[in-house]
DNA sequence: ACCGTCACG
DNA sequence: ACGTACGTGACGGTA
């Protein structure tokens, strides 16, 4: 379990809050020595958390552990009465250790002829190996578990002495983890040495003068009590007195592969556990409690009669496409699951009554088909669990309903296949169940999902803005944006030119051909054939990244031209050929917009990302030049200026601050000059450049190495420009530590908007973690309010273009950024409408300021 | 599937 | 001694 624990993340928890990864790492190597091994019997043995006759000796005994983390704590009775269910007995005896009790049934298994095998991740257990005793330690080494196995020979092998006088060696070097002491500067080394000499203590204290080195030989003659005491206590009891038999303790395929083991693992979200089931003959039909999982079949205008006579105030839609197109779909409606095989059922929504809801997960990406409008009665589950657990990787239906309804469907792999489906690879049986399923979930998922918004006062978040934001999300997908090819195509022969050339400078100067994409390779020959300094190391060897290859550009010409040959194939790569490809047949790139994705409220963009296209570099900026508008239009670009250190200076209330944004606009350089007490006038560039970087690390939770690693200073001096800066701005630090403090109150920070940021990294015993959680918690409410109200904006700004009948239409969003492509006639009234939607989408202590362009590219509008 | 790298805010 | 600035996504290489 301990192992579990500490090599799996401790993020992992199911619908209820439980910790599982503890769970996880004992069961998959319990099934796979079970599988492996196919033994008769099989005991597992618990520590008793009170005191053992090892204390009663040495009170001391493990006096160094701390206490055990409470997460791993609350696994302990959920791993007992699975193994319960799963028909294994465990054993726990108070007074004796689980080592005690393992020692004590290696000797009862091999005194009756039995293979003993012994699965720990100790290896003071190495002590009990013998020819038929088999020691199995797991280890992880990158991810992969491999096991090492002992018999007595094995231990041989590795440590020079036997099992037993593994235990000699223990007395003489001690364990720090038990606190047993052993000898004073005896080490492995020592103690190894001594016991292949002696193969005990006493033999070595009989002829202690002859003992080497010196330093251990006048130690061990000081402290010849402690060694025998240590080795007392290191000798694990073989003679324990336990009340089953290892006959008792027979298992069976059919215990430990159950139903209701099957069961278990769904219920508590171990998915992963499930596949060890796959070709067990077992029942695994646990579907939705409360789903009539036999759906009826109707047809449309029966369904459409059903559903206006049923007194409902919601009803759900399940369905998926095949192969692009909508067949029909199942509808939950009360607690019945109807399915129609019928393309009329796009017109569901027009054809119920008007104040009935209609349910969808993912919403977005049905409104076309059913010609949805805002103001329809429609509900999102998708966007809504994402309000209220933000953190999760995915809401589709079995997520919603595993987080928030008692349900769960089979895994949907299983259910269909690997594959897409499509209109001749599916089980009709199969597909009938999952769409009834998650029409299930939209529907049965309403009213939790809403309740719960209300509770954490989301509701309005919900209404107010994420839900016309679907809206705004799913047109500026439809428009996209043009693109020209051509330029892109001619850009990226000009990159092919230079990289080829590049190419063979570097193999010249490196003195062979070789991959230089290849971290590994590249590692290689710079820092062992060149012999260059190579700076922090990464998991896999050396790091070859910018500030690694930048602090050495000066010491090999080499250098230079890898940074070079790095950013033109990162564009030719991502921003020439994967934005190519990307171009649909209108000339135009459909990027998705993702709402349900950030932790902090914010969009994402996928296929491609349009929120990434590059500006810092003159050379990456040119395929900028590619986005344009369409004919008889021109860009209009608009962008909030340091939203978020505005957002900070309003919700800290810090009157420095927001004085400094109303008396000048280059926020940075005033910040300079208070934080480093100089006139404005006489703020250096560099002095601005610093204050900026501190500004920055301000919103991300500043620590002193992140600032002192940016400006290339010594944390020490980084450490004194944040106390400058808190003693300049102090209700910053107020508010930083308020956030701090709130989210360890309530595990969740929350913006200006009561969107939430759950934190469960604060609870975590690991330190970096847990500083990790820090900075969440002071970064988040800043980065999500400036995302709330860009959201606003951005609503604001459809529907002022929806009123006024304009033809110009908002195309990008990019974090504190709108594009939209407008009409030429419409070029004044949109950068007006445009600047005042989103300087008024939020009435702070502090004015929203807004710079607006115009432009025949986007390169041009910013 | 994961890592390292690098593009953006 | 460890190993960090916050939030993303795409690519090529590697296991």
């Amino acid at each position: 379990m301990n192992r579990g624990y500490f090599a799996l993340p401790n993020t992992l928890t199911n619908s209820k809050g439980l910790h599982t990864n503890a769970l996880l790492g004992f069961l998959n190597i319990f099934y796979r020595i079970y599988s492996e091994e196919k033994p008769d019997s099989i005991i597992v043995a618990f520590d008793v958390h009170e005191p053992t006759f090892r204390h009663k000796m040495y009170p001391e005994y493990k006096g160094t552990r701390k206490g055990m983390d409470p997460e791993l704590r609350e696994q302990f009775p959920v791993i007992k009465d699975i193994l319960t269910s799963m028909g294994v007995t465990y054993m726990e005896k108070g007074g004796y250790e689980a080592d005690d009790i393992i020692g004590t049934y290696s000797v009862l298994g091999s005194e009756k002829g039995y293979d003993v095998t012994i699965l720990s991740g100790d290896r003071d257990l190495l002590q009990l190996a013998t020819d038929n005793v088999l020691v199995r330690i797991p280890k992880t080494k990158g991810g992969q578990t491999t096991i090492e196995n002992y018999h007595a020979k094995e231990v041989m092998d590795e440590y020079g002495v036997t099992p037993h006088e593994f235990i000699e060696m223990k007395g003489l070097m001690g364990d720090s983890s038990d606190n047993i002491p052993g000898v004073q500067g005896i080490g492995p080394k020592t103690a190894s040495n001594i016991i292949q000499k002696y193969h005990s203590i006493e033999a070595a204290l009989e002829d202690i003068e002859n003992v080497k080195p010196d330093k251990a030989r006048k130690n061990l003659d000081a402290e010849r009590e402690m060694a025998l005491f240590s080795r007392d206590l290191a000798t694990i009891k073989l003679d324990c007195e336990l009340d089953k038999t290892i006959d008792d303790a027979k298992v069976s395929d059919e215990s430990v592969y159950s139903t209701e083991v099957y069961n278990i693992f769904l219920e508590n979200g171990m998915k992963s556990l499930l596949k060890r089931f796959e070709n067990k003959d077992i029942s695994k039909d646990k579907i939705a409690v409360n789903i009539n999982v036999e759906p009826k079949d109707i047809d449309y205008s029966a369904l459409i009669s059903t559903i206006n006579k049923s007194g409902e105030e919601a009803v759900g839609i399940g369905l998926t496409r095949i192969d692009d197109t909508i067949y029909g779909a199942a509808v939950s409606v009360g607690d019945d699951t109807f399915i129609v095989r019928d393309d009329k059922i796009t017109n569901l929504r027009k054809d119920i009554k008007s104040d009935i809801t209609l349910c969808f997960i993912s919403l977005k990406e049905y409104i076309d088909d059913f010609n949805l409008k805002e103001e329809d009665s429609l509900f999102d589950a998708s966007v809504a669990a994402y309000l209220l657990e933000p953190l999760d990787n995915s809401y589709d239906y079995s997520h919603i309903s595993g987080r928030f309804l008692d349900a769960e469907l089979e895994d949907e792999k299983l259910l269909m296949g690997k594959d897409v489906p499509t209109i001749f690879s599916f089980d009709m049986e199969n597909y009938r169940k999952l769409i009834s399923f998650m029409a299930f979930v939209a529907n049965k998922s309403r009213s939790v999902l809403l309740d719960r918004l209300s509770e954490k006062e989301m509701l309005s978040l919900y209404t107010d803005i994420e839900y016309p934001v679907i809206f705004v999300l799913n047109s500026m997908e439809k428009y996209g944006v043009e693109v020209k090819k051509d330029f892109l195509v001619s850009y990226g022969e000009e990159l092919d030119k230079k990289i080829e050339e590049l190419t063979q400078e570097i193999y010249k100067l490196a003195g062979e051909e070789f991959n230089i994409n290849s971290t590994k390779q590249l590692g290689v020959i710079l820092f062992e054939k060149l012999g260059l300094k190579s700076g922090k190391k990464t998991k896999s060897g050396y790091s070859t990244s910018v500030d690694v290859l930048t602090k050495i550009k000066d010491e090999h010409e080499i250098i230079p031209l890898i940074l070079e040959y790095r950013s033109k194939t990162k564009l030719r790569s991502t921003y020439i050929e994967g934005l190519i490809s990307t171009i649909k047949s209108d000339g135009r790139i459909h990027s998705k917009f993702n709402q349900t994705v950030t932790a902090t409220g914010r969009l994402s963009s996928t296929e491609p990302n349009l929120q990434n296209i590059p500006t810092r570099t003159a050379e990456g900026r040119e395929i900028r030049r590619a986005f344009v508008p369409m004919d008889g239009y021109t860009f209009v670009d608009a962008d909030y200026s340091q939203i978020e250190l505005r957002v900070m200076a309003s919700i800290s209330g810090d009157e420095s601050l927001i004085d400094a944004f109303n008396s000048s606009k280059d926020i940075h350089a005033i910040t300079a000059s208070q934080v480093f007490d100089v006139p404005l006038e006489e703020v250096t560039p560099n002095l601005r450049r610093r204050a900026k970087a501190v500004n920055f690390g301000i919103i991300y939770g500043i620590s002193s190495f992140g600032l002192g690693e940016d400006l290339g200073i010594s944390r020490k001096e980084a450490k004194e420009y944040i106390d400058k800066y808190f003693a300049t701005y102090s209700k910053i630090k107020e508010y930083l530590d308020e956030s701090v403090q709130s989210a360890k109150d309530n595990g969740y920070v929350k913006t200006a908007f009561n969107r939430i940021r759950p934190i469960p990294e604060l609870s975590s015993s690991n330190f970096m973690q847990r500083s990790f959680g820090e900075r969440v918690a002071m970064n988040s409410p800043i980065q999500g309010t400036a995302a709330d109200i860009i959201k606003i904006a951005m609503i604001n700004v459809a529907k002022e273009l929806e009123k006024r009948k304009l033809k110009s239409r908002l195309i990008l969003q990019i974090h504190d950024e709108l594009l939209i492509e407008t009409a030429l006639d419409e070029v004044e009234e949109v950068s007006a409408l445009l600047k005042e939607c989103m300087e008024s989408a939020a009435e702070l202590a502090v004015p929203l300021y807004v710079d607006v362009h115009t432009g025949d590219s986007l390169y041009d509008a910013k």
